[in-house]
DNA sequence: TGTACATCAGTGAACGCGCGTTCACTGATGTAC
DNA sequence: TGTACATCAGTGAACGCGCGTTCACTGATGTAC
């Protein structure tokens, strides 16, 4: 517990909570050159220390990476928890603000959202490591809640035959997609307000439709 | 017109083809490495030439990523006008089938396709320089393609209340969320066998037919 | 057909920058007695 | 409460590697006459 953490007090030699400082100042690195190549020693000078000072709480670049992929988890899983506890369970309302607050994260957060998921075929190794594993643990939790909701919906409707795995598996696709061409600018050249979530909304009740009408 | 191009014969002192052998060592390498960050010396080394050849074909790095892209941008274009020719125009599986071929391209060459749409945001500065207008251009042609096959299809159906090019970006977010999640192996995860074509197959349907039943 | 010359496409060496990381250090903090 | 000592969290300088790029050069090719 540092004493002088008030505003005014003049900086110790110690920072206090250099951890979270670096982690914050290399967030904004990334967020602001829209790629995850941050410069160690700028988000030491971000931090207010020396370029070796983050090398007492990281153990290298990959390490301070992968600190900020977990406060993307953070953020992400808090939203969509709150979510789930503010609308009805199993309402398509609930489902579409779930794919809403998905695609706000990603867009509001590009270069955060390749830290989170960066790492391709991280499942396709054999020997898996504890933090690849903790880190597919987090996804499936965010993933979960929608096939829950995904679950209650299909009782809700009286859908026997559906497959909510996989129904949910393609909302996240249709929230994924539109989240990947918001951030790249490729749907505002043909229509120039295009608005994402609407398109959700919409293309979200257009299939839940067609699902009902075959469920199989 | 290089006269030396037979197998067998001794490599000249000029290369012939350096530019495009460089083209696809970088491809590869890009492929190999899953990320654009391939070494410009490590290219000039597999098409066989110095660190300083390169330069005498482009200007810097940056412009043969763009040749790369460029590469990427006529293979799709390829595939997806061979199946608009292969199959019915505005049919529902000639509309799954560019999905399948958007899917299959961009999961066979994950780098490939940062490359070609890696630089986030081309759309909203205003000052566009010509390369950019031309890729931009390049992706139209591609998209349009597809709205046109919807067009097809909304007028087979006698739905005059639809917008095709809504529907059509829609079926693109879908084909493109699909194939971030297979390269990601998220859905491995959850379903290990999962089928992405047959996902897309199934959730297109149950989108058009969603679609016809509210067109609005 | 042969010669002179311009141009072109390579080479090999080296420069120089960015940047991750280490090292010996120093001042601050916590704790045993 | 005071002192001695271990530990901790910083500093500043420097190392060293990777790699994009340049430079002066050289051998090959094309062309005018």
């Amino acid at each position: 517990m540092p004493r002088d953490n008030e505003a005014g007090a003049a900086r110790s030699y110690h920072h206090g909570d250099l951890r979270n400082a670096l982690i914050v100042a290399a967030a904004e690195l990334i967020e602001e050159s829209g790629s995850e190549e941050f410069a160690m020693v700028d988000a030491a000078r971000r931090a207010g220390v020396s370029s070796a000072a983050p090398y007492r709480h990281f153990r290298d670049r990959e390490d301070l990476l992968r600190a900020v992929g977990e406060l993307g988890f953070c953020g992400m899983g808090e939203r969509m928890t709150a979510i789930r506890e503010r609308l009805p369970r199993g309402s398509t309302e609930c489902i579409i603000e779930l794919g809403k607050a998905y695609i706000e994260f990603v867009t509001s957060k590009p270069a955060f959202f390749d830290v989170m998921w960066g790492e391709r075929g991280f499942m396709t190794e054999q020997g898996q490591t504890t933090e690849e594993a903790d880190r597919a643990g987090r996804t499936m939790n965010g993933f979960y809640l929608l096939v829950d909701q995904v679950q209650a919906w299909c009782q809700a409707q009286g859908l026997e035959g559906a497959d909510p795995m996989k129904l949910a598996m393609t909302l996240w696709a249709l929230a994924m997609g539109l989240s990947q061409l918001s951030i790249n600018h490729h749907l505002e050249r043909f229509a120039p307000d295009v608005d994402y979530y609407a398109m959700l909304t919409s293309s979200a009740h257009a299939f839940l439709a067609g699902v009902k009408q075959s469920p199989g």
